[in-house]
DNA sequence: TGTACATCAGTGAACGCGCGTTCACTGATGTAC
DNA sequence: TGTACATCAGTGAACGCGCGTTCACTGATGTAC
């Protein structure tokens, strides 16, 4: 009698179906890093995800849905980071969410123009739900992990661990969003090579400080 | 003959004229910083800046070009005070800048923003040539000035004057663009002494360094 | 095994709204003589 | 000083385009019996 009497029709999400939202969030996710949400139809993104413009409607409701989306997705990754640094306890948090951070971004430099230009310079209040749920995770995580190093004398005694915070991913994270102004000017160029000098320039100023020792 | 026959006709710019110009330039820069220029229409900057809609065009030619003011009056602002802290000679560049700039973006925290979302995070070609032209003096007055410091050994011999000073920028314009988002969470407030506190513990991580010294 | 049917992913055309822009016009302010 | 006229700052209504969204529809894929 109870036996789940299952409901008659087509499964959804059954193989190799519904691959066009993830080709709508992947296409969204690039042009809306580029040139931003507003500055993009629906159309240019269902064109470049190779779907109807229709689709977006039908997988994510409206465009606010596939931003909601696209936002999250970013908002994860960067949160996948941060918990992992923050459980490696191989020397101070700063060393390793350096180089983790650094290298991330430098596989995807879009990643932190699609999160600067949609959640932080945004005062729209949907973006700040958003934002400030991820806000609350990150601030449980880094400055309590900056905690643990102060209280053990591999960092600073008088260091403010919210403050310390701002100051590291500014570090890691402004060359990113200067970068596309920046290189070409410099003549510059967005590689690997460039990323290991980034981590190493700024482990070793923010560890040892710009003021000469022998002072 | 030659005597500057004067035209007839009401003369352009005269007292008290023209200040509708400047009503909208004063409320675009507001509202393009807070949601951004392309969530923004035209008719309302005209209603806050209490004008018809049709000035713009009258003023500016086309939105566009009301963006291209509003953004060179950023980065003029900004170039201001670049040039005027590179002049000092009172210690290193490095902390009357940060000292100058912090204050700078306390008394208009809409700046960074407005900077980061229609400058650094979007990639039109047309907001890079005004980009490039505010990079390229100030990595002419900046890095050069770090050199000096560098050289009369006022900071460490083997810091790359660049990345020196996206650190420095990164470091003190990212508490900006964070801070709406995270201060409700950590329940600070956008003031006078927070700013003196930033300076303060910009100084000395920049300066010192996180690690301690009797290592 | 065949048939009827339900549900799915996906489309294309059309709709309506809001946007940036244009244009004819007005009143005020100035000059020429 | 008066008059004619040119130029200005500024307006309000209308236009047309592009946008996000909707809707009727299709073919494929599954279940029920």
């Amino acid at each position: 009698m109870t036996d789940t009497p299952r409901r008659p029709g087509r499964r959804a999400g059954a193989e190799g179906t519904t691959d066009s939202r993830e080709a709508l969030l992947q296409a969204a996710s690039e042009l809306f890093a580029s040139r931003g949400a507003d500055a993009v139809s629906v159309r240019q993104v269902a064109d470049s995800a190779g779907v109807s413009a229709a689709m977006i409607n039908y997988h994510f409701k409206d465009k606010r849905g596939l931003m909601r989306a696209v936002l999250e997705r970013g908002l994860d990754r960067l949160l996948e980071i941060i918990t992992e640094v923050a459980g490696d306890h191989d020397g101070p948090v700063t060393t390793s969410f350096i180089n983790r951070y650094i290298h991330a971004l430098n596989e995807d430099p879009a990643l932190p123009q699609l999160m600067v230009r949609e959640v932080l310079a945004r005062n729209s209040p949907y973006q700040k739900v958003i934002a400030e749920r991820f806000a609350r995770k990150a601030v449980n995580l880094m400055p309590a992990r900056l905690m643990e190093d102060i209280a053990e004398s591999r960092l600073r005694g008088d260091l403010d661990p919210t403050m310390t915070m701002m100051s590291l991913v500014g570090m890691c994270v402004f060359p990113f969003l200067a970068g596309p102004i920046l290189w070409p000017v410099l003549g510059y160029e967005y590689d690997e090579e460039f990323a290991n000098r980034l981590v190493a320039h700024t482990t070793r100023l923010f560890n040892e400080g710009a003021t000469p020792k022998d002072d």
